[in-house]
DNA sequence: CATGAATGAGTGTTCATTCAT
DNA sequence: AATGAATGAACACTCATTCAT
């Protein structure tokens, strides 16, 4: 392990170096983004805030759009790794300590740097895949959630529709509470008030059939 | 009664076609947003489709960016309106009646041209203060409607806190219900199932002290 | 006299409406200029200033360029005036009494609005022609004036080298007087210093043959 | 020696291929001036006409003022090049001998390219500092040369007004014997008239008081 | 590989001019 | 005549991208 650790470390060094002009050049973006706006983010802006010369800059990314589907493929595996994270810890946790570990790793997320993820999802362009693949983690992560839970959501009628309804109230209610919670609504309180809510719903009566 | 009819009519024609220009500039960025995206909404292409001349549109509009904010104006507007419609209507009605009223219209002004709601919000660069200002208004009308009903909802303990899950709530399964609901959740159950989640929210028992 | 000037005055109220039209144009030219520059001298802005609208402007000016052409006819004409009053009532007089005379109108001229001068010739663009006119004109003062006076001026050798100096001579220094005199020449002063200097050169020894 | 010719060598190179770019720009705006007028100095006939990108000529200057700066910089800067050698080479000289090559020196910047300087102080936009530094140091130059010269010159009383007069005089009369001097008139002998004329101003009497 | 000068298609916007009312 | 909404050619300027060094 310490050994193809060094090896690797030894072998390429070019793309450490490589990895952090990537790095560089995501981080300028979004530096711009938040001192200037996005008419601010230009190619050669870019590669001067990020210490590259634009010819750089273009031997990394094929063009402009491609910066942008980087950093956006950054920031959703960030917040995928928490969930991961999250999920794996609570394997085998009661569906209120998953709800509320989940709750905690969306929240955590969004409060590291509030604003950014809106920053990225108002003012960066991106392909609906972006931002989908990201919706249809968060799905397959209650997905599975509940269907190890059956026993103890028997309320639970159809497990997509469940999975849908939840996903959407935490990626929606924990971005809210990041950035636009009211003001006598602490931290740790919305937390544990989105995951009331969430755990509300997987509880109670199923709805009359229409 | 003949008379100012006379002189209204009079006045209106300019108005009256002023009002179809906007319009039509207004409908051509949709349509070149849904064709070519949003980098091919130039000002010149949108002047050509509305059918406009260029000139004419910059009487209407002092720049580009006024167009994108027009453009929201009108779609937060159209939402809007069926709220405040649902919110009047169920006044007297109960907390079930009045939830299924507003999801309803929020579905259903997703649900008219579903995507352009997505399409405007995600492409077409806006203020804060356009998407907050609907916010805003969702969350007032939930407080309201929370607040005369605090008889039915005992379990409710602070009024904001209530109002700004809700309202967040129904913004994103609303949304993401016209959009991306599974294949096998039907509209009208979608509808239900919101509505419950939101009830069963709303009636839960509050989660303990911290 | 008077009965024609009254048939001629009920006759053409419109030409007289017209005429009021034109200065007005022409002073909303001036007026523009001065708060905002030239570059803020657009037609729509001159027959808003003017209290015109943008077609009646057309209706007396076949384009941009005659407007301003007719502004230098009407300055030029106006210190035209003031030259021709003061050769006439000194046809008669001392060629010391004459130069003066025609120091003082040019002074007169340009100090009722010091700049405006400068700022025709300089930011409103003009044929040559407009300018020329202007110095063949002093020019033709002044030769006749020195023609008539041979006897006094016996060292005068070339009538038209003559004019040519004394015409710049009066027009630049006229000019410079009103606009950059140094603070400790008055006007009255300044017009004896330029009207000696004029006197000097026309009494000099001749220069040498070459 | 060799050393330092080589680094020079090294980063020369550039600069002067950027010196180039720039002086092929304002000769440029000067050909397309006196093709067709002012109305065709666009930036892009400028970048076409001097073989250059639009791209490239926004490197060199910011906007299109700039470029109007830099060619009066640049004009002024010729004439101005004259009068200081003239008035070094001269420093010791007699008062005759100064004017005679200070007024030599001018006539050689407007009749090099005669037309040029009016070219550009009737239609090419500057601000009055552009002109009005050269003025300032034309004057300047005659303070100079008068005040080293009091003993010759007894009849001058006031310095600064002497200088204003002078300053003026030779001026607008090089420029107009560059341009518009009678046909009878060589250049020779304009500037001999010219330097009489001013001989003459500064040897005559002092006006009596008023 | 890195650089950054050079490119030029394309953008938002203006404004002289027209013409239906 | 007078109006002013409408026109669209033309402009100043930007910026993603290339490529010679």
């Amino acid at each position: 392990m310490t050994a193809s650790a060094t090896l690797r470390s030894r072998r390429r060094p070019v793309q450490r170096r490589a990895q952090q002009t990537v790095e560089a050049i995501l981080d300028a973006v979004i530096r711009i983004l938040k001192r200037d706006g996005f008419e601010a983010v230009t190619t050669n802006h870019i590669a001067e805030v990020a210490g590259v010369s634009i010819g750089s800059l273009y031997q990394y990314f094929p063009d402009k759009r491609a910066i942008f589907a980087a950093l956006h493929r950054r920031h959703v595996g960030e917040i995928d790794r928490g969930i991961q994270t999250a999920l794996i810890e609570n394997a085998a946790a009661s569906l209120e300590d998953l709800v509320r570990a989940l709750v905690d790793a969306m929240i955590d997320a969004h409060t590291s740097d509030p604003g950014l993820h809106e920053l990225l999802m108002t003012e960066v362009p991106h392909r609906a895949d972006d931002t989908q693949e990201f919706a249809v983690r968060l799905h397959g992560a209650f997905r599975l959630a509940i269907a190890a839970r059956t026993g103890e959501l028997m309320n639970v009628r159809d497990l997509d529709t469940a999975a849908f309804v939840v996903a959407h109230m935490v990626d929606a209610l924990c971005h809210g509470a990041a950035l636009r919670r009211p003001p006598n609504l602490g931290l740790a309180a919305a937390k544990r008030e989105i995951a009331n809510a969430v755990l509300a719903y997987l509880r109670a009566t199923p709805a009359q059939a229409a």
